[in-house]
RNA sequence: GCCGAGGUGGCGGAAUGGCAGACGCGUCGGUCUCAAAAACCGAUGAGGGCAACCUCGUGCGGGUUCGACUCCCGCUCUCGGCACCA
C-alpha cells in the first residue's frame, strides 16, 4: 500500500513524550529547593492530603494549580519551595484495617506510594526530598515535642468536661468537628455528650489575636475570614451580679450584651446544668425542677439546640433582685440557656430579646418596654424590639440613646461594684485527645506520687506499638516507670487529634530531616510565610484556625518571625461528575491512569484548568477533554509543521505587526492570569494566540524571525500548564532538550509594552447610547478629531437624522457618544 | 432567622461603568474522500427583513448615568456557612 505519498509528519503522541520528560525532570532535580539560593524565595504550598488511595483527577486539580504556579515562579527567577506530604494518621486507616485485616501502617504506606506515582504521572513536580509523612516516628516525635512545648507554657491542660462523643468512631471530637450536633465524618450520626477527662489546647488564650489578625490576611477569601470571625464569636457586654432573695451574700452572675436593657429584666434564667439551680429551688418546686433538669440532660445536642422547638422551662420558686431598680424577679430554669457560654445564666428582657419574649409569652411573665424605637412610638409590643432606640422606664437613664446608655450603664455598674465590662468569645478550647490507636501518642505518664509527668524530651518519641489494638488494652505500651521517681506508672493511652499533626507540617518542610528540633528556626524563617496556600474550603475553620494558633504560639516563643503562616489563601472548587463530587468510592471517579492513557497528562491538566473558574465547583465532561486534545494537536502542528498549514485564501490577517502585538499582549494576559490563579482565562488567551498564528499562516504570512519568536513565546507560556508537550516542542525546535537545557529552566517571557500597544484602535460611535458604527482610527485622537471622524460616517449621520449633537462624550481610543 | 456568594446563548463560561456572549463544547452547512473519521472553512442569543440593516436581550421591578451584566434601592430564586451564644 502506498501510504507514504506525502512527507511523513510527526504526530503528537503524549504517551510517548510524557514519561520521557518526567524522568528527565526528576534526574535534573528541577523542583529541588535550595536553602542557600541567592534568588528571592517563593513558598508554594498545597494542602497535604490524607492518603486514602482515592486520588482522582478531581483531587488532582488543586495540585495542578500549585504546579503551574511553581513552574512559572521558577522561570520568573524565584527559588521555589513546592513540597508535598501526607496527613497519614487517622481513622480511615483503622477502618480499612478492621475491614481487610491489614495493619493501618501497611495500608497507609501503600496508599502513599500509589498516590505518589499518580501525582508523578500527571507531571506534577515536588521536592520529594522534603516529603513529610506524619505517621513516621521522625515526624511524630516532633509533634510530641510540640505537645510538651505547649504543656510547659500552660497551653496544654487536662480537664474533666462534657465532651462530644462519636459512637461510630468511638472517640471524642473537637467542637469544630461537630456539625449540627453530628459527627463531621458521619452526617447521619448524632454525637453524644460524655463527661470525660481529656487534654485540651488553650486556643482561647489567642482568641483576640486570632480575630484581630484576620485583618492582616488581605489575600484570603473574604468568606473564610467571615467564617473564622463568626467562629471566634467575639461579643462585648457586661457581667452583672443579681443578689438572691433569702440567701445572704449569694448572687447570680449573668452576662449580657445589652446592659442598656437592664431595667427591662423581668425574670432570670439558669441553664439546667448551672451549679446554683439546686440552691435556688424551693421545696415545693423541687420535684418538677429535678425532673426538668434530668430530662434536659438526656436530650441530645440536636434536640436542645433546635431553634424550631418551642422553649420549655420551669420556675425554681426562687427570686433575685434586679440591682438597678431593686425589683424582685423570679428565677427560672430553661434549656435555651447554655451552661457552656457566658456565665450559664441570663437576665431575661422579653421586650427586647426574641427568645425571652417567646418564653415570657408562653409562661405569662411580664414584658416591660425599656427601649423605644423613636420618641413618637407607642409602647405596644407584639414582638420583641431588638434594635437601638431611646431608653424609657430606666430611671436616671431615661431619654438616653441606647448606644450611649450601653456605656453609661456599665460605668454605673462598675462604680457601684455590681458589674463590669466584659468581652466574651464563642471559641472554646481545642479538645485534642482521641481514643484511637492510629495517631500520635500523647507523651505523658501518670504517676501515683508525682501525678501528671511529661516524658522528658530526650526520651521521645513515645513510639506507637506495632501491635494494632487500643492502647488502653496494651499493657506493654502503657506499663512504664515514672520519669521523676522511677516507680511503676501508666502512660497516657489517648492519641492526638490529627489536626495537631497538620498544624505545623508546613514548618517541617523547611528542614525535614532535622534530628534536633521540629524545625530549624533559621530555615523556617527563610521560607515562611507561605506565599500561596491552596486547598479546599472545608478547612476554612479547622485546619486554618489551628495552624494560625500554632504559628502564634511559636512566634511568641521566638521560634518564628512570622505570626501568620499563610499570606495568600485560595480555595479551589470541587470537580463533580454526574452531579456528584468525584471519588473512587462513589464510582464516578476518573483516575489519573485512565486520563493519561486516553488523552495524556497535559490535555488533562489543561482541561482541568479550562473547565471553569478555579474557585467554583465544576462538572467534568469526558468529551470536553477532547477540545483540549484538539488544541494541543493544533499547537504541535503550528510549532513543528507550519509548512503543512494550507493557504485558505486572502485574508487581512497576515500582518507581522498584528502578530507581534498579539504575542506581546498574550504575554501580559497569560502572566497576569497565572499569577492571579485565573487559569481558565489563561488557557483562553493561549488558544487565541494559537488561532492568531494559524490565521497568519493561512493568509500567507512569512515564517521569519517574527514568526519564530511568536512560536517560542507560545511554547514558553504553555509550559507551566502543559509542561511535557512544550518541553518536547522546545527540544524539537532546537532550543532545548537534555543537552542544551530544559524549557523548565528557561526564563519567562518579558512583557514588551511598546510591542503590545495598538497603533490603531476601534472607535465605537454611539448615538444616544446606541452603537451606530465602528471606526478604525489612529490611536490618541483628540475629541475634535474623533467627532469629525464620527460625523463622516453615513450611518452615524443617518442615526442623527439631521439633528446636531447637543452633547459629546469622548473616551479616548474607545468610544464617542453623540447625544442629540 | 442571620451572614456570605451567585443568577449571562443549547451547554461550560468571558467582559477596569463604554462593542454583551471572549475561549471552548455542541449543533448545522461546506471542502477533502468511493465512503467515513480526522483535519480544514463558514454559520450559530431571540424576533423581523430579499438585503444593507432594525428591534429586543445578562432572574424580576424601580433608580442613578450620555451610557448599567457591572453602581444604588426593593423583590425573587439557587448555593454555601452559622444557627437559642443572651
Amino acid at each position: 500500500m502506498l501510504m507514504e505519498t506525502k512527507p511523513r509528519r510527526s504526530t503528537y503522541v503524549p504517551q510517548e513524550i510524557e514519561p520521557k520528560w518526567q524522568k528527565i525532570w526528576v534526574g535534573r532535580g528541577v523542583m529541588k529547593a535550595s536553602d542557600k539560593s541567592p534568588k528571592p524565595k517563593y513558598y508554594d504550598l498545597v494542602m497535604y492530603p490524607y492518603p486514602s488511595g482515592d486520588l482522582t483527577v478531581g483531587h488532582a486539580r488543586n495540585y495542578v494549580m500549585g504546579d503551574i504556579l511553581a513552574r512559572m515562579k521558577r522561570m520568573q527567577g524565584f527559588e521555589v519551595l513546592h513540597p508535598f506530604g501526607w496527613d497519614a494518621f487517622g481513622l480511615p486507616a483503622e477502618n480499612a484495617a478492621m475491614k481487610r485485616g491489614v495493619h493501618p501502617e501497611t495500608w497507609t504506606l501503600e496508599n502513599i506510594s500509589k498516590g505518589k506515582r499518580e501525582l508523578k504521572m500527571l507531571g506534577i513536580l515536588y521536592d520529594w526530598d522534603r516529603e513529610v509523612t506524619t505517621c513516621m516516628p521522625d515526624y511524630y516525635r516532633w509533634t510530641e515535642w510540640l505537645f510538651l512545648f505547649f504543656y510547659e507554657r500552660g497551653l496544654a491542660y487536662r480537664a474533666m468536661s462534657p465532651v462530644n462523643w462519636c459512637p461510630v468512631d468511638q472517640t471524642v471530637l473537637a467542637n469544630e468537628q461537630v456539625i449540627n450536633g453530628r459527627c463531621w465524618r458521619h452526617p447521619d450520626v448524632e454525637v453524644e455528650k460524655r463527661d470525660l477527662e481529656q487534654w485540651f489546647f488553650k486556643i482561647t488564650d489567642y482568641a483576640e489575636r486570632l480575630l484581630n489578625d484576620l485583618q492582616l490576611l488581605e489575600k484570603w477569601p473574604h468568606k473564610v475570614r467571615v467564617m473564622q470571625t463568626n467562629w471566634i464569636g467575639r461579643s462585648e457586654g457586661a457581667e452583672v451580679d443579681f443578689p438572691v432573695v433569702g440567701h445572704e451574700g449569694e448572687s447570680i452572675r449573668i452576662y449580657t450584651t445589652r446592659p442598656d436593657t437592664l431595667f427591662g429584666a423581668t425574670f432570670m434564667v439558669l441553664a439546667p446544668e448551672h451549679p446554683l439551680v439546686d440552691k435556688m429551688t424551693t421545696d415545693e418546686h423541687r420535684t418538677r425542677v429535678r425532673e426538668y433538669v434530668e430530662q434536659a440532660r438526656k436530650e441530645t445536642e440536636i434536640e436542645r439546640l433546635s431553634t424550631e422547638r418551642e422553649k420549655t422551662g420551669v420556675a425554681t420558686g426562687g427570686f433575685a433582685i434586679n440591682p438597678v431598680n431593686g425589683e424582685k424577679i423570679p428565677i427560672w430554669v430553661a434549656d435555651y440557656v447554655l451552661v457552656t457560654y457566658g456565665t450559664g445564666a441570663i437576665m431575661a428582657v422579653p421586650a427586647h430579646d426574641e427568645r425571652d419574649f417567646e418564653f415570657a409569652k408562653k409562661y405569662g411573665l411580664p414584658v416591660r418596654e425599656v427601649i423605644r424605637p423613636s420618641e413618637s412610638a407607642d409602647g405596644d409590643l407584639t414582638t420583641a424590639y431588638v434594635g437601638p432606640g431611646v431608653m424609657v422606664n430606666s430611671g436616671q437613664f431615661d431619654g438616653l440613646d441606647s448606644n450611649t446608655g450601653f456605656d453609661r450603664v456599665i460605668d454605673w455598674l462598675e462604680e457601684k461594684g455590681i458589674g463590669k465590662r466584659t468581652v466574651k468569645y464563642r471559641l472554646r478550647d481545642w479538645l485534642i485527645s482521641r481514643q484511637r490507636y492510629w495517631g500520635c501518642p500523647i507523651p505523658i505518664v501518670y504517676c501515683e506520687v508525682d501525678g501528671i509527668v511529661p516524658v522528658p524530651p530526650d526520651r521521645l518519641p513515645v513510639l506507637l506499638p506495632k501491635d494494632y489494638k487500643p492502647l488502653a488494652d496494651n499493657p506493654e505500651f502503657w506499663r512504664t516507670t515514672c520519669p521523676k521517681c522511677g516507680r511503676d506508672a501508666r502512660r497516657e493511652t489517648d492519641t492526638m487529634d490529627t489536626f495537631v499533626d497538620s498544624s505545623w507540617y508546613f514548618l517541617r518542610y523547611a528542614s525535614p530531616h532535622d534530628n534536633n528540633e521540629p524545625f530549624d528556626p533559621e530555615l523556617a524563617n527563610h521560607w515562611m510565610a507561605v506565599d500561596q496556600y491552596t486547598g479546599g474550603v472545608e478547612h476554612a475553620i479547622l485546619h486554618l484556625l489551628y495552624s494560625r494558633f500554632f504559628t502564634k504560639v511559636l512566634f511568641d516563643a521566638g521560634m518564628l518571625d512570622v505570626s501568620e503562616p499563610f499570606v495568600r489563601l485560595f480555595n479551589q472548587g470541587m470537580v463533580k461528575r454526574f452531579g456528584q463530587v468525584m471519588s473512587k468510592s462513589a464510582g464516578n471517579g476518573v483516575s489519573p491512569d485512565e486520563l493519561v492513557d486516553k488523552q495524556g497528562a497535559d490535555a488533562g491538566r489543561i482541561y482541568e484548568m479550562f473547565i471553569g473558574p478555579p474557585e467554583e465547583d465544576v462538572e467534568w465532561n469526558d468529551a470536553g477533554v477532547n477540545g483540549v486534545v484538539k488544541f494541543l494537536h493544533r499547537v504541535w502542528r503550528l510549532v513543528l509543521e507550519p509548512e503543512s498549514i494550507v493557504l485558505t485564501g486572502p485574508s487581512a490577517a497576515a500582518d507581522p505587526d498584528l502578530l507581534r502585538r498579539k504575542v506581546a499582549q498574550t504575554v501580559k494576559n497569560v502572566t497576569d492570569d497565572y499569577d492571579d490563579l485565573r487559569f481558565n482565562t489563561a488557557v483562553a488567551y493561549l488558544m487565541e494566540l494559537a488561532n492568531a498564528l494559524q490565521d497568519y499562516l493561512q493568509s500567507g504570512g512569512a515564517r521569519d524571525e517574527g514568526w519564530d519568536a511568536a512560536v517560542r513565546t507560545l511554547v514558553k507560556l504553555l509550559n507551566p500548564i502543559g509542561p511535557h508537550i512544550s518541553e518536547e516542542m522546545w527540544e524539537r525546535l532546537g532550543e532545548g532538550g537534555p543537552e542544551r537545557g530544559l524549557l523548565a529552566d528557561a526564563s519567562w517571557p518579558e512583557f514588551d509594552a511598546a510591542a503590545a500597544a495598538e497603533p490603531q484602535v476601534t472607535l465605537v460611535v454611539q448615538v444616544a447610547g446606541k452603537v451606530r458604527d465602528r471606526l478604525a482610527v489612529a490611536s490618541g485622537l483628540s475629541k475634535e478629531q474623533a467627532l469629525a471622524a464620527a460625523l463622516a460616517s453615513d450611518r452615524v449621520r443617518a442615526a442623527l437624522n439631521g439633528s446636531k449633537p447637543s452633547k459629546v462624550i469622548y473616551v479616548p481610543n474607545k468610544l464617542i457618544n453623540l447625544v442629540p
